[in-house]
DNA sequence: CCAACATACGGAACCGCGTTCCGCTTTGGC
DNA sequence: GCCAAAGCGGAACGCGGTTCCGTATGTTGG
């Protein structure tokens, strides 16, 4: 058993985690890291004590969120009435959360190594989910297109990047789009286009 | 009539354009600026002098190109049997404009002051054009979603960003997806999927 | 309660990048 | 050949992530 942390330690790991989560409210993913240290009044070197990189900071300011996303998708799929419908919620659900994140969606597919982490937790978490929901609705033949799992997750991620301030641009309504356009094209079939 | 530039400083552009072409193709558009004026053999001010930013010198690199795509457009709605087909390959045009320039769509979508005139040559030359394509198409009843030409431009744009370099991920066929899903939903119609 | 040691802290320093500035060089019209 | 004007090189600046190290502080055995 590794020893315990110290007791200013673990107080400083929490106040980071605010003061990073307050600040990447209003300024974005991007804040400079310098801000989030004055924000949590500590120095830099602490926050880079407790997280390696900026991008681990982001991993666990967002972690929690990313967990409920996760896990709501098994409860969507009992819920809704079909896989695709669930599916379709789901990524609803992730996209609300990308776009409230300023920069999240960026900074997720910058392939710079730092940011490795981020878009690995995104993945391990995120992706055996939309592949059971995906594989869900294939098997109830609601999908005819071929798409992996983890195509549609960064699909869908790249369509929210700087949805932000750009009030011509609506990532939803073009996820929506892609969405829709998993099912292919079917006979007869209503689709509510408003 | 502004006075003739000198001698060596049009020299100096042809070269610096050489340069930073050879240097994007290897080392992706994000290459360092120093790169590109150690390559052309000047100091990084003469760089500066040409382009006042970064994002003018990317500009320039590509200006032809973005261009012969521009001017595809209505080439394509002639030759095509649709309008419909016409979009769908000059969208295809685009995209591989874009997923062969490393590192090109990712810094199309930074909100950064200095990309922003990248992005508006893209706008302003590919949105009329795009414009064009989707009006017609639409018209002709061929799709049955509401979408701004600035809203799919900028959509097919994400879907291409961090494209390169891995396998797992395949643009194009996102891509297809969002334009095939264009159409919406028609009875009976014949989609070829491969 | 008090050393004495490990642990954690602050922030200066470093590196890479875009951009600016300025003293020097080159060009081109006379 | 002369000399403005135009252009050039690259040092210097600001900014952001990250590292380093001298100092401070929590912890623990006496």
């Amino acid at each position: 058993m590794p020893p315990q942390k110290r007791a200013d330690a673990r107080r400083n790991e929490q106040t980071l985690l605010e003061a990073a989560a307050s600040v990447f409210v209003t300024s974005g993913v991007d804040a400079p890291v310098r801000d989030i240290a004055a924000r949590a009044g500590v120095g830099v070197g602490t926050i880079y004590r407790h997280f390696p990189t900026r991008a681990d900071l982001i991993v666990a300011v967002y972690r929690h969120q990313v967990d409920a996303c996760a896990e709501a998708g098994p409860e969507l799929l009992k819920q809704e009435p079909t896989p695709h419908a669930a599916l379709s919620r789901w990524i609803d659900l992730f996209v609300d959360f990308l776009v409230t994140k300023h920069g999240l969606a960026a900074v997720l597919q910058s392939d710079n190594a730092s940011f490795r982490n981020l878009h690995g937790l995104f993945l391990e978490r995120l992706l055996p989910v939309c592949a059971e929901l995906l594989d869900a609705a294939v098997t109830a033949g609601e999908i005819r297109v071929e798409i992996s799992p983890y195509e549609l997750l960064r699909g869908v991620g790249n369509l929210c990047a700087g949805a932000e301030g750009d009030e011509r641009y609506d990532a939803r309504r073009l996820v929506k789009l892609l969405v829709t356009g998993l099912r292919g094209t079917q006979p007869g079939d209503v689709t509510p286009v408003a």
